[in-house]
DNA sequence: AGCACGCCGACT
DNA sequence: GTCGGCGTGCTC
């Protein structure tokens, strides 16, 4: 009999155990043990238990005979991971530099975990024949404390009771005294939700046979018994109806006269919503790019970019592709930005498709979460819709993976793993052999480069649905408006415009990227600027409160009435937000409705609808809002967008500005005139000779791409070189410097050492980040721009440099292709 | 990370 | 001689 061995990793997120280690499988397992699944072993010295993913299984192994320990036992019988999801996650431990328990259990929905409980049972021959228990030492009193609660404990309530290192330690050393036993039970951290049913037990057939056997006194159970059939109610319901504790149930149990069974439930977030999408005949252009999807589907793992215009349709040929992968038994991953921001997306998936339609984002509870998982893994679902991570879902048989609005920053992962879902579709196409389809109005500059280099296919949707025009975009020079003295934050245009929209009883949407009242408050006379004392920014005043507030931190305070610093009452509000247009609109356009849409209103669950509901129902003329009212909103009876300030995305320090001002202006744009009645675009800038914004005017993204590709190029900035954002970020600014600038040297000592001394002009020199300070935490960054993607992230992956390690101190963030550098 | 081991000083 | 505090190093 030959033996067999598991390579597992251990779930223990820590860079010092991050690697294989190999278990051999017990005679009692063998052939049960697969990969993907997850196992229960002994580690380290005190051979404590810890559970971990099986990776690999192999007959052979290095590890000298007596090191090697044998697996307990198994979590799961069917394997939590495939086999693709495992290599997947390989390529994302390599490519974004993590722990490979990290990329394993980003697959995972949270709540998925194992949790361990530990039961302690006092050990009272032990405990007598020592005779603790009877002393005042901590030894007595948690023995006293578990004989008063009568009952197991967990380990973790015990140290709780007992706070503290000290008493941890001991704790622990009773443990090992074998004066408390332990009983370890693994267990998932989410469980399947169950309901009750209850009916009567079907020992006699009328109910006068089972009120025979309750006493007259037993009100209660007498009650329960005449509201009971033989067939189930739900426990829960009648429980509530008649106010009924569980003793009166335990002794109709007892008696036998009624029999209690679980049934699974499925929590599904959509129950009961009844949404109708009913197929719409497509347009030429529709059409020509579902034969050119046809036709390309035929080459394994082809990859292509929808380039439509804001309105052409470009849903309705995402739902049938779908069809497409349905009719050759075919599954489907649907990608969008964040549903809570596209929620029209998915009532058309599921209005189309019902049933096999999973749903999966963030805002799901663990339960539902993990519920829709379970049935996409059972194969009951042919269809995922869903935020980034659902690029991990578990279907068996994928055919197509679509990403929506594939330029959206939120398809990049902020935390460990640093993920790009767009890079880690392109990988899972490459290992399952399923195709890719990006769409945007605005698609990202590296996305729309790949077409030329025949990466991509290029599909085209050049005009909207019904040959609706595109709105016309006017381009507002707000320096001309104060050269003619108007101060107003409105310019002479738009005001005509919102006026006359609201006399012709249309819709307008006004847009601004930037929440509150003032950006910032000065002291017109000393210059001084309220800053937040935890972060480098300056405070926003907002409105409602009168208070000043940190964006970054949530630190807040009064504002003040004079200067801080010179004493003056010539303490001034500047800049614009929201509040501050939505005050200002009221004050000139009294009669008009307004809806205001940012973080600040959309705090509470449910509001976010609620405002999208109420202005499409029509009970505002005017909706303010932030990004949140850019994207995948269609509201037919919208027929004047201004921007605000179309500045604010342009000045920031970062080499995408340009590219999000032009992507912001053509989304926010694309909400006008969406149906019959035609629309109007007023934006209002003080550079309106930029680029971005004369060809977002123009809806011309070819020749906005061609000027920003030859800045790229001229730059090499990506596509042309791609970056690597290394962020330190600590308390002491001083060790933070010392540490980052150790970590470059080492870093350029490394390469010229390898011969690779060319490459050190990639590296720039750490500087401190825009925002350099962050909830009292100072950021400093090193970037890299290099063509040697893989060496160097080969060298970070590997530890190198050496001596520059995380601690509690000091955070090291590497972001492989960051969407943004600031 | 989490734990055992081992060295050292303090204290019964 | 024993206890426990903390630095070191290993975990299949």
């Amino acid at each position: 009999m030959i033996s067999q061995y598991a390579q597992v990793i251990i779930n223990q997120p820590s860079i010092h155990i991050d690697q294989y280690f190999d278990y051999k499988i017990p005679t009692a397992l063998l052939g049960e043990i697969q990969e993907g699944q997850r196992v229960i072993v002994p580690f380290g010295r005190g051979d404590r238990t810890v559970d971990a993913f099986v990776v690999g299984i192999k007959d052979h192994c290095d590890i000298e005979d007596n090191k090697i320990k044998e697996i307990i036992q198994i979590i799961e019988e069917a394997p939590t991971l495939t086999a693709n999801q495992l290599k997947l996650a390989k390529w994302i431990r390599d490519y974004y530099i993590c722990l490979h328990i990290e990329a394993l259990q980003v697959m995972i929905p949270g709540g998925m975990n194992i949790v361990k409980k530990e039961r302690v049972f006092l050990n009272l021959a032990r405990i007598t024949e020592k005779c603790i228990g009877k002393n005042n030492t901590l030894e007595s009193k948690v023995v006293q404390y578990i004989q008063e609660q009568n009952r197991p404990m967990d380990l973790d309530t015990i140290y709780r009771t007992f706070p503290g290192q000290e008493n941890k330690r001991r704790i622990k050393k009773m443990v090992r005294e074998n004066y408390l036993d332990v009983q370890e039970k693994f267990y998932m951290g989410i469980r399947e939700k169950e309901e009750k049913y209850i009916m009567l037990s079907g020992k006699y057939k009328s109910q006068e046979d089972y009120l025979k056997e309750i006493k007259n006194t037993a009100h209660k159970q007498r009650e329960i018994i005449m509201h009971l059939d033989h067939f189930p109610y739900k426990l829960r319901d009648i429980k509530n109806k008649l106010n009924i504790s569980n003793s009166s149930i335990e002794s109709l149990l007892k008696k036998e006269l009624i029999s209690i069974t679980s049934k699974m439930v499925f929590r599904n977030p959509y129950h009961n919503r009844n949404f109708q999408n009913p197929r719409k005949t497509l347009t030429g252009e529709q059409k020509n790019i579902i034969e050119q999807f046809e036709y390309l589907i035929k080459k394994p793992s082809q990859k292509m970019l929808i380039h439509g215009v804001t309105g052409s349709g470009k849903t309705e040929i995402y739902l049938n592709m779908i069809e497409k992968m349905l009719k050759m038994g075919k599954q489907s991953i649907l990608l969008v930005p964040e549903i809570s921001l596209t929620p029209q997306m998915v009532e058309r998936v599921i209005g189309r498709f019902g049933e096999q339609v999973s749903v999966l984002h963030s805002h799901l509870s663990h339960g539902e979460k993990y519920d829709q998982w379970k049935r996409i893994k059972a194969g009951k679902t042919n269809i995922v819709v869903g935020a980034r991570s659902a690029i991990f879902a578990p279907l068996k048989s994928l055919g197509l993976i679509i990403i929506d609005e594939e330029h959206e920053t939120s398809y990049k992962s902020s935390n460990r793993p640093r993920y790009h879902a767009k890079e880690v579709a392109e990988k899972l196409c490459e290992i399952v052999d399923c195709h890719l389809v990006l769409g945007s109005a605005t698609p990202s500059i590296e996305s729309y480069h790949s077409t030329e280099n025949r990466e991509y296919h290029l599909l085209s949707l050049k005009n909207r649905i019904d040959h609706i025009p595109m709105p016309d975009i006017t381009l507002v020079d707000m320096r001309n408006e104060l050269k003619e003295g108007n101060y107003s934050i409105l310019s002479k245009e738009l005001r005509r415009a919102i006026e006359q929209n609201l006399q012709e009883k249309h819709q307008s949407i006004l847009f601004l990227n930037r929440r509150g009242y003032s950006t910032f408050v000065s002291c017109r006379k000393c210059g001084y600027v309220e800053k937040c004392p935890k972060c480098d920014v300056s405070l926003t005043y907002h409105q409602n409160n009168h208070r000043l507030l940190c964006h970054y931190c949530g630190y807040t305070k009064p504002t003040p009435k004079i200067c801080p610093c010179c004493k003056s009452r010539k303490i001034r509000f500047f800049g614009t937000g929201t509040q501050k247009v939505e005050t200002i609109i009221k004050k000139e356009f009294p009669q008009a409705r307004i809806l205001r849409m940012d973080v600040d209103t959309t705090r509470k669950k449910g509001s976010h609808d609620q405002i999208i509901n109420a202005f499409k129902n029509q009970e505002a003329d005017i909706l303010i809002g932030t990004q949140m009212i850019s994207k995948g909103l269609d509201f037919p009876r919208v027929t004047l967008v201004g921007v605000i300030i179309a500045d604010t995305s342009l000045n920031l320090p970062d080499f995408r500005a340009a590219e999000r001002t032009f992507q912001l202006t053509t989304q926010v744009a694309g909400r006008a005139g969406r149906s019959v009645l035609s629309g109007q675009v007023i934006v209002q800038t003080y550079e309106p000779s930029h680029y971005s914004l004369i060809h977002a005017q123009q809806h011309d993204y070819d020749n906005f791409y061609k000027e920003e590709i030859n800045l790229r190029r001229e730059m090499q900035y990506p596509p042309f070189k791609k970056l690597i954002n290394i962020v330190f970020t600590g308390e002491d600014e001083e060790s933070l410097i010392r540490k980052i600038n150790t970590f470059y040297l080492q870093l350029t000592d490394y390469l010229r050492e390898a011969g690779k001394g060319h490459l050190i002009n990639d590296i720039f020199k750490p500087v401190p980040c825009s925002i350099s300070k962050i909830k009292n935490k100072y950021r400093w960054h090193l970037i890299i721009k290099t063509n040697d993607l893989l060496l160097f992230s080969h060298i970070l992956k590997k530890g190198y440099p050496k001596g520059v390690e995380e601690s509690n101190n000091l955070n090291i963030a590497i972001d492989i292709n960051p969407m943004s550098i600031i």
